[in-house]
RNA sequence: GCGGGUGUAGCUUAGUGGUAAAGCUCCAGCCUUCCAAGCUGGCUAUGAGGGUUCGAUUCCCUUCACCCGCUCCA
């Protein structure tokens, strides 16, 4: 029970609390500290039985507007889209022509004086021409020039930038650290020497430990789709343009875990290739945009608390010509945003790398035109599996005072983890048998639950609080005019219907946000 | 990885160098009632490890986890 609902004042939201949130998620079964009961593990987080329940519907809800049911294009037809379901263990020549092994694994050095942590290949180190001490380290950069002039004055008077030499940090002997003066530092020898960030997790193949099987857990699950392009268009009859999508869990070793389920190690991504030709990627990049709003929006996730954001020019990552963020406004990030997908142009630029590497060619040739071959350029809607369950978990959570928990779960019907609960009012008047029939119907159909125990408030209580948008009661009339009422989750109206038409009742009302 | 903070039951809190307290939740029973009603009973806790001590939840050290800031973030 939350006993910390904020005062309310006139006009303005009540603000929910990151805190109540995670309580909730421990409380009810959304979600668990992993291995709980020895301490827990730094950046890991377990799925209870209805944290299970949302993502899963998250995730099919994905899964059915990507590949069961894909938008209409352009042309009026629907899209092509086929799905993969790729190892997480791949052979280790991938990260390496995708990137992230050189990528994510840039040594940094950390300054002990000022806090300040440093990548060792943005960092520029000048050393005096006349040997003297000490050695001036500046950021790199267009400016990295004035910075050295301003450190000049600081620290040699008298001395001009020409006076001095420029050494990348990473090539300096470790045993001549101690001369540098770090970019901010008053003195020399703060800089600690460089060490690894390798973020991606590596393992070993076999039982055997050794250089030879290092492997690493995939960083994403893109890659898998570019490694198996190849043998979906020679095995499943696709023609550019069309999609190849894939959920699963991605391994990142982040430096810092944090925010809940927010930045962890292990978590969930929903990602999508579209191959184009290249003079349609523009026109692809805009659909694909516009097709993820809907889908946002389609699962509850609206309103001022999400913004769609291109990136500027120097945020974006070298192989990406465009990038557009589907950002969430977080408790923790408020009144800032947090990534929730990112739709990135990103050129041919996977392909050709793993063309470069695998030496297998990658080239398309138009079925229409035999003279036409290139190499398909991406478009790629990358989406967090498990950032959206946190961003449908945080939207959902309402603040009511006037409820006995002083919240409720505003869930879209077609997230909500459970769908309806069926409620006898009493335990006699074969009341409970009724329910029971109407339970082993439904559940046929939808994630269904029976309660029967305790007074009717506390049972509605508990559904408000999982957020359960409707319930079905059967009380003492419904033997004889065989209705049951209705209880609505949002409005706490209720309304008769029909034994009969429960089903109808709840498909129709499904869709709709309550 | 750095700095600061926090760890007592499922939740919210109390307390003490000497038997760890309560409310709510939860479970069982009574009651049979449309919004956590009432009555009875019950389960459950000092994050982990070490030290000091006759005795540590309390003091000290280490460690783990979480929160905030920095850093990082293909």
């Amino acid at each position: 029970m939350s006993q910390s609902a904020p005062a309310t004042i006139p006009n303005t939201p009540p603000v929910k609390d990151m805190k109540d949130i995670v309580a909730l998620c421990k409380r009810r079964g959304f979600i668990f500290q992993a291995s709980d009961i020895y301490g827990g593990i730094n950046g890991f987080w377990d799925y209870g039985p209805l944290g299970t329940e949302l993502k899963n519907n998250i995730r099919d809800l994905w899964w059915n507007a990507m590949v069961k049911c894909p938008p209409i294009g352009p042309d009026g037809n629907p899209v092509r889209i086929v799905g993969l379901d790729s190892a997480i263990i791949q052979n280790p020549e991938v990260w390496v022509a995708s990137g992230h092994v050189g990528g994510f694994a840039d040594p940094m050095t950390d300054c002990r004086e000022t806090k300040k942590r440093y990548r060792a290949d943005h960092l520029v180190v000048f050393i005096a021409k006349d040997g003297s001490l000490p050695w001036l380290a500046v950021q790199a950069g267009d400016d990295q020039l004035d910075l050295l002039a301003a450190r000049i004055k600081k620290f040699a008077k008298g001395k001009a930038v020409t006076d001095y030499d420029a050494t990348p940090f990473d090539k300096i002997a470790l045993a001549d650290i101690p001369n540098i003066v770090a970019p901010e530092a008053s003195k020399a020898a703060s800089l600690t020497e460089p060490k690894a960030f390798n973020l991606l997790f590596e393992t070993h193949t076999g039982p055997i430990q050794s250089d030879d099987n290092k492997a690493y857990l995939r960083g994403e699950t893109a890659q898998g789709i570019f490694i198996n392009y190849k043998n979906i268009i020679d095995s499943s009859r696709v023609r550019v343009p069309f999609g190849i999508a894939q959920i699963g869990k991605a391994f990142r070793n982040e430096v810092n875990p944090r925010n809940f389920i927010f930045r962890s190690r292990e978590f969930e991504q929903m990602e999508m290739e579209w191959f184009c030709h290249p003079d349609d990627a523009d026109m692809w990049f805009d659909f694909w945009m516009e097709e993820r709003k809907k889908w946002w929006l389609s699962i509850g996730v609206g309103g001022d608390d999400i913004i769609f954001r291109k990136h500027e020019a120097d945020e974006l990552v070298f192989y990406s010509k465009k990038t557009f963020d589907v950002e969430y406004r977080f408790p923790f990030t408020s009144p800032g945003f947090g990534e929730l997908e990112g739709i990135a142009y990103r050129t041919n630029y996977d392909l050709g790398q793993h063309e470069k590497f695998s030496k297998v060619k990658m080239e398309y040739m138009d079925p229409m035109d035999n003279t036409k071959r290139y190499v398909p350029h991406v478009i790629e809607p990358a989406a967090g599996l498990t950032r959206g369950v946190l961003a449908v978990l945080c939207e959902a959570y309402t603040i009511d005072p006037n409820r006995p928990a002083g919240m409720y779960m505003n869930f879209h019907p077609n997230v909500a983890p459970i769908k309806a609960a069926i409620l006898p009012l009493t335990e006699k008047d074969g009341q409970p048998e009724i329910a029971q029939k109407l339970y082993m119907d439904l559940r046929q159909d939808f994630m269904v639950e029976l309660d029967v125990k305790q007074n009717i408030g506390k049972r509605y209580a508990r559904q408000d609080e999982i957020g359960t948008p409707f319930c079905f009661t059967v009380d003492t009339e419904t033997a004889t005019d065989n209705c049951v009422t209705v209880r609505h989750r949002n409005t706490m109206k209720q309304e008769r219907v029909a034994i009969s038409n429960v089903k109808t009742y709840l498909r129709e009302n499904m869709a709709k946000m309550a």
